[in-house]
DNA sequence: AAGATAATTGACGTTAACGTTAACTTTATC
DNA sequence: GATAAAGTTAACGTTAACGTCAATTATCTT
């Protein structure tokens, strides 16, 4: 299956441009996570799928599982006209901004703490050599 | 197992302070990532084990696997005066740092999605209600 | 010391997130 | 139009991180 550089993607394209196996992919799909369009019974992907794929990639990185990365995906596709949709939505928004703001903080703690190691390795090291130097 | 006013914990204590299950400390410990005294049988917890799944569980907000956790722990306990282990403790911690680093910059493009979103949704209900008002 | 309470060690079960054949059907290429 | 290459579904396997008994042992309280 050849795709002479047009926009849309077979699922081995697809992967080898994102890094993950078909296998993944249609997983994804079976989750309802992506619906690409088919033809026959080939899938095929467009530009929405690929931005949403690497927004499923970049949850995985921030450590979600594939229900939350659902229902976050959810959020870009919820009816901006029906009122109580969002409603819902601002729900569902100002939770996750929670979650991600007190995960920033767990993240900063965890670089200070790290950065202070990583100083008092480099003064030990450098008191080291400093004594080498004199002997 | 009562511990009236000390600063050891049975594991049950433990517990219950930190919100885990004694089956989910028990297992850390199988991992390595704990190692508490004994007392006969009894698994003894004092200040250092409690620093230690404090760690743990922040590491698991963020995402990382045990065996992750657990090689983050190890530059806690590294010993300082042998100059090659610094270089790799060294080595190890500025590979997580900017391993950090790339995730607080996905949570951050994130947060500023979301709270787009959020604005998007606020924009729309308030459009609907001054319709409403004036209907 | 004796019953209740708590801890310990297996061992098997479970869920999430795919990997890995296997058996077929399509599609592309010559 | 045959054959290779790619795609599809179905089903079982795998790893991580525990949960859930079950059977024993230990400990505390009275």
């Amino acid at each position: 299956m050849t795709s002479m550089m047009t926009d849309v993607l077979t699922i081995t394209e697809l992967a080898r441009e994102t890094g993950v196996t078909p296998r993944a992919i249609r997983f994804y799909e079976s989750k309802g996570l992506l619906t690409p369009r088919r033809a026959g019974t080939t899938r095929i992907y467009t530009y929405r799928e690929r931005g949403r794929l690497q927004l499923i990639l970049r949850g995985k990185r921030l450590g979600f599982s594939l229900t939350d990365i659902g229902e976050y995906l959810d959020l870009y596709d919820a009816d901006p006209t029906q009122h109580d949709q969002i409603l819902l939505l601002l729900d569902k928004v100002n939770t996750r901004i929670q979650e991600l703001e007190s995960q920033k903080a767990d993240l900063d703690d965890t670089l200070k703490e790290l950065v202070s190691v990583r100083e008092q390795a480099l003064t030990t090291i450098q008191n080291d050599s400093v004594q080498t130097a004199q002997a």
